[in-house]
DNA sequence: CGATAGTTGCTTTTT
DNA sequence: GCAACTATCG
């Protein structure tokens, strides 16, 4: 890693060249805790990727002791891309989401909080299971299902365990809190919540594995701070070097996330938080033309708490950003459509456009009005690949033949495909797992000794058992292997192939892709790891297809032309958002989205929509009226009526 | 036990 | 308007 000032010289010319003033100071700054206030369009991600190859290339740190944190794993997956485009030994610097890193590190450390290495991680999916099956135990309605669930994840956002203080020990959510958490631990699973809890506590706990983790990073960068909720704050705060080494880039005016515990707190707190601070900010866009960048400018400035910057751009000032009105939200998709199909002829390619809606379901009538136009599309963020009940089966086989303790995945299966273990077997099995404090698994296998269960239940039951323990002695197979096993050898593949539906086709085409996208991973525990933490399969790919998604998804993306759909009080701002009071996140999702689009925004509101199956007349989102006159016009084309 | 018909409640955003 | 859950019967 020596270089002599000539190379340096020469790498850092490189490197560095293509920058501006900010960007650069942004990139060489290593002395400092160092925020960067990276406005939409202002080149962070060239910032980060640069930074990480000029430490490299410099000789600063050897890759491995650089860590490089996301929120989402395409973040992380262009970041890395790009940097091994700058620079050779990319792949050892650690780089992913807060969770996935710290599903590292807490794989090495389990045992310090009784965890065996090899614990499983749930999803929301089964976290919500798990809490419906303690509400039944307890004879509490279901209903609060997801209440309970957000209180939970709430608290460990903020690393509040079941017997703190803060959480009421007699209400419904503390109750459950406590089952659930004694209950997940026993099956060795851990939530997404639990991952960082857990290695705070860790760190906590044990000063020397902190410190070793300390020694080991050099470099901490972090990406969309404003993100960041509590218990990652900590985490950051307990690992960062002290006054130097850290990197934060963000942008308070993008933050979005505070339903999910995110705190802007931390981002405007920074210079207070940290030793040794500078603050740099990037304020030159090179991703708009002026009337968008100024729609969203004068947006987002009716914001009050804010740490202030001011966007700019010498580029040309382009088009104003267009509202039009639609009749109801048919017209609305119509429109849009329309639309589409101007700027393709305009010679706009489909995937430099993009539909952006507030709420999930808003894409249907999108997708109906794409479908009847021809125009291919696709939905980013909505059924996601390893959410599909045929894959989540496949996956549930293979944890418990991981780890057999995962109760989880062993209710999800056992039964599937149909093996006459219904609910009254199962519930013996269960009952006996809660008394005994032992996995299903364990259970069941007491059971059958003690062979009280009808005869074709317990032959039924000790098949499956059998199953899955003679899979245990080949787990080392690979994964694709292991799975064609599971499908041939316990009859799914054979009941969706029988079923000649429609829907088995799709089932058998997505176990097909998922079968070729395993032959990707050496082992089981890989995989397994990697469907824990990535929700998306990856062929994303370069298809010339319009996107259709939520706001929320789009943030990071960018497209020569933005659709922004329903922008109706009720809708957007959303209702629930009105009611809460959080006004100001709903303002900086509509600065997020305004500010996706290159060249083109077009901005869409109906008079009457469609709710519940139910009409209802909306007022025009009090957005429409913030945005400054002389960036926007109202077009009078046909409302379609 | 499993298939079927009937009932409910749901729609903010996600690592 | 639909998915997910529940009750009922063979």
């Amino acid at each position: 890693m020596q270089n002599n000032t000539a190379e340096k010289l020469d790498v850092n010319r490189y490197l560095l060249d293509g920058l501006n003033p900010e960007q650069r100071e942004a990139v060489i700054t290593l002395d400092k805790a160092l925020l960067v206030l990276s406005g939409a369009g202002t080149g962070k991600t060239k910032v980060l990727t640069t930074k990480i190859a000029y430490i490299i290339e410099n000789g600063y740190a050897f890759p491995s002791q650089i860590l490089a944190v996301t929120f989402s794993n395409r973040a992380a997956r262009e970041m890395k891309e790009r940097i091994f485009n700058m620079t050779p030994g990319a792949d050892a610097v650690w780089l992913g989401t807060f969770h996935s890193i710290c599903a590292k590190i807490l794989r090495n450390n389990a045992d310090l909080i009784g965890l065996s290495n090899n614990f499983t991680i749930i999803d929301t999916d089964d976290q919500l299971k798990l809490i419906k099956q303690i509400l039944k135990e307890l004879n509490v309605d279901k209903k609060v299902a997801n209440h309970v669930a957000n209180a939970i994840s709430r608290w460990k956002d903020k690393c509040i365990r079941p017997n703190d203080p803060r959480v009421d020990a007699t209400s419904i959510e503390g109750k459950i809190y406590a089952i659930y958490q004694e209950r997940i631990f026993s099956y060795d699973s851990v939530d997404f919540g639990d991952l960082l809890m857990y290695v705070v506590r860790i760190f906590k706990e044990n000063a020397h594995i902190l410190q070793k983790y300390r020694e080991k990073f050099r470099y901490i960068l972090v990406d969309e701070y404003q993100d960041t909720n509590m218990s990652q704050y900590m985490w950051l705060r307990m690992l960062s070097p002290i006054g130097a080494g850290l990197c934060c880039v963000g942008d308070d005016d993008q933050a979005i996330y505070s339903w999910r515990g995110a705190e802007v707190g931390n981002i405007l707190r920074f210079e207070k938080d940290f030793m040794n601070t500078k603050i740099v900010r990037l304020e030159r866009n090179y991703r708009s033309v002026g009337h968008i960048l100024g729609a969203a400018a004068s947006l987002i400035a009716k914001n009050a708490t804010r740490l202030g910057k001011t966007i700019w751009t010498d580029g040309d000032s382009g088009e104003k950003v267009i509202i039009q009105r639609a009749y109801n939200g048919f017209d609305e998709a119509k429109i849009v459509a329309e639309k589409i199909e101007k700027l393709r002829k305009d010679s706009v390619a489909f995937g430099q456009m993009a539909v952006l809606v507030r709420a999930g379901f808003q894409t249907r009538e999108f997708e109906e009005r794409l479908i009847a136009y021809g125009i291919p599309y696709k939905v980013v963020g909505g059924l996601k690949f390893y959410d599909r009940q045929e894959i989540k089966d496949l996956i549930a086989y293979m944890r418990l033949i991981y780890q057999t303790n995962d109760s989880l995945a062993f209710e999800r299966i056992v039964n599937i495909p149909k093996r006459g273990i219904g609910a009254s077997a199962f519930s013996k099995l269960h009952t006996r797992a809660i008394e005994r404090n032992i996995s299903l698994f364990q259970a069941s296998k007491e059971i059958l000794g003690e062979n009280s269960l009808r005869p074709l239940v317990t032959e039924s039951l000790t098949t499956f058992i059998k199953f899955i323990e003679s899979m245990r002695g080949q787990k080392d197979l690979p994964p694709a292997q292991i799975a064609k096993i599971i499908l041939d050898e316990t009859g799914y593949m054979n009941v969706l192939t029988n079923e000649k539906t429609l829907e088995s086709q799709t089932r058998i085409e997505n176990l097909k892709e998922l079968l070729i996208a395993l032959e990707d991973f050496e082992d089981l525990p890989t995989f397994i790891e990697h469907v824990s933490l990535v929700t998306d399969s990856k062929r994303n790919s370069t298809d010339d297809v319009v996107s259709l998604m939520t706001l929320h998804s789009a943030k990071g993306l960018e497209f020569e032309a933005v659709f922004l759909a329903g922008w109706e009080e009720g809708v957007f701002p959303h209702s629930m958002s009105l009611q809460e009071g959080n006004l100001e996140e709903e303002r900086r999702l509509a600065y997020v989205g305004i500010t996706r689009a290159k060249k083109y925004a077009f901005i869409t509101y109906a008079m009457n929509r469609k709710v519940y199956n139910q009409w209802q007349s909306d007022l025009p989102s009090r957005f429409l009226a913030e945005l400054s006159t002389e960036h926007v016009v109202h077009s009078k084309g046909k409302t379609g009526r």
